[in-house]
DNA sequence: GCGAAAATTTTTGCTAACAATCATTCTTGG
DNA sequence: CCAAGAATGATTGTTAGCAAAAATTTTCGC
C-alpha cells in the first residue's frame, strides 16, 4: 500500500480574490481522504500543504486540528500530521457506531421521502451501476458512501448526515486498511434492495436492509485473517530461531 | 438572560511545567458551556480568553475553531466568536438526532449492562435526587446530562458517546434559550423508569422510555409559544400605528 | 438636541520569525 | 564493519507584530 503524496489538492481559487478559506481547505482535504487518494498513514506536512494552497502556515495548523477532531487525521505531538490508521477496535466502532444510526436514518428516510428522492435514489444507483461496469473503483467508492449520504439527506436532519458523513470517511480509511484485495465491500445489489423497500414505502424492512447491508460490509473485511497470520509469523520465526 | 463572563476558566495547571495544552483549553470551555455557566450569546474575545489561560492567541485561535466545529460556539467572520445561541430548527434537530441514536444506545447498554453498572446508575439517580433535594439546579443539570452519558458508557462505543456529549451540551443552550421558567426540563422520574428497565434487562423497554424521556423534554420547551407571542405583539403593534 | 461623519479604539485575521523537537546523516572508536 | 554519539537539517510549536475590519467615541453641522 503505497502512501500517495497530496500534490494535487489546490484547485480552482473558491474565496474572494482566489483566497481560500479555511472551510474550502479543511473541504479539499477532507474529500480527498474520503475519496482515498490519501491513504491512511500518508504524512501531511504542515510546510507542504500551506505551499500547496497558497496560505500561511497557521490556516493548516487551523485545518488539521479540526480534521483530528473528527479523527480521520492524526495528530502526534512534534511529529505533526498524518491521515489516519485506523485499529481494529477503532474499527469495530465505527461499523458499530453506524449501525446504531443508520437503521433510523433510513426509517426516518422512508417516511420523508418523496417521489423524487426515490427518482434520485435510482438514479444514483444507475451511476452506480455503471462505475461497476466500467471497473472504476474510485468512482464505486465515492457513489457508496454518497447513496448512504443521500438517505440521510432524505432522512432531512443535518446533525445527524455531518455525523454519518464523517463515520463514512472513518469507514473508508478502515476499508483501505483491512480490504481483501478483489472482494468489494459495499455492494450495490444491497444499495438496490433497500432501494425496493424505500420505494414500496417499508421503513422497517428499509432499516433491517440498512443494517444487513452494514453487517455484510463489516464481514467482508479481514481484521480476524490478519492478526491470525501475524501470530503465527511470530511463532514460526521464533520456533526457527531456537532450532 | 444576563450574560456572564468567563473569569473563572482558568484553574490548576493540568500539563507539564503548569501549561495548559489546547486540548485542556478545549475541555475547559467546554465544560463550562455544557454546565451552561456560559451563556448562549457569551461574547468569547481571544484577547480575554488567552489571559485567562496565560497563553498565545493562536492558541486559543485553534480551540475556538474546534469549538465551532462542535457547534457550540458560533465564530463570526472579522467579529468574534460567541456561544451558540441555536435556532428553533437547531434544538429540533438536536432532539431529533437523539432520539436516533439513544434509543439504540439504551438498547445496547442494557444488552453489555453488569450488576456494577447498575448499581451505578443507582448511585447516580441517588446524587440526582441529592441535587433536586438541595434545590441545585446547576448540579441537576450537570447530572441529568451525566446520566445519558453513563448509558452510552456502558453501551461501549467511543464515537457514539462522543457524538451524544456534544449534543447534549448543544441541547443545554436550547434549554437555556427556550426553558419555561420553573419549569425543570429533565425529570429524575423519568431516569427512574430508565433504571427499573436496566435492571429488569428490558432493552426494547429501555429504548423505549428513553425515547419517551426525550420527546417528554421536548414538550417542556416553548418554541411554540415564544413565536406565537412574537406574533401577537406584532400585529397589536402595526393595530396601533393604524388606528 | 440629533444625526451623520470622522476619528479613535478594540478586536480579529494573518504572517514572519524564532525556539524546540525530531529525523537523518556524518563521524568516531572499537 | 558496526554501533554510538555528534552534527546537521527538517518540521512542529509558538509568539510578536502588522494589516484589516468592526465597534465605539468624538466632532461637527443643522
Amino acid at each position: 500500500m503505497p502512501e500517495r503524496q497530496p500534490h494535487d489538492l489546490a484547485g480552482p481559487a473558491e474565496g474572494q480574490d482566489g483566497v481560500l478559506s479555511d472551510e474550502d481547505i479543511y473541504a479539499r482535504l477532507y474529500t480527498a481522504i474520503a475519496r482515498q487518494q490519501l491513504p491512511p498513514g500518508t504524512r501531511l506536512r504542515e510546510d507542504e500543504i500551506r505551499q500547496i494552497f497558497g496560505v500561511s502556515r497557521a490556516r493548516i495548523r487551523t485545518v488539521f486540528s479540526r480534521l483530528a477532531h473528527t479523527g480521520i487525521v492524526t495528530l502526534e505531538p512534534n511529529r505533526g500530521a498524518s491521515v489516519t490508521r485506523p485499529s481494529v477496535k477503532e474499527a469495530r466502532e465505527v461499523f458499530a457506531a453506524r449501525r446504531a444510526i443508520e437503521g433510523t436514518i433510513a426509517r426516518e428516510a422512508v417516511q420523508h421521502a418523496t417521489k423524487r428522492d426515490i427518482a434520485r435514489m435510482r438514479d444514483h444507483l444507475m451511476r452506480e451501476r455503471d462505475a461497476d461496469n466500467r471497473r472504476d473503483r474510485t468512482g464505486m467508492i465515492r457513489l457508496s458512501g454518497e447513496f448512504h449520504l443521500l438517505i440521510a439527506e432524505i432522512a432531512d436532519n443535518e446533525l445527524l448526515r455531518r455525523f454519518l458523513a464523517d463515520l463514512i470517511t472513518r469507514e473508508s480509511l478502515v476499508i483501505l486498511t483491512y480490504e481483501q484485495p478483489g472482494r468489494p465491500s459495499c455492494s450495490n445489489h444491497e444499495h438496490e434492495h433497500i432501494l425496493e423497500a424505500f420505494a414500496r414505502g417499508d421503513a422497517e424492512g428499509a432499516a433491517k436492509l440498512m443494517i444487513e447491508h452494514l453487517d455484510a460490509i463489516e464481514e467482508r473485511l479481514d481484521f480476524g485473517d490478519r492478526q491470525r497470520s501475524e501470530i503465527d509469523l511470530a511463532t514460526i520465526l521464533r520456533g526457527s530461531a531456537e532450532s
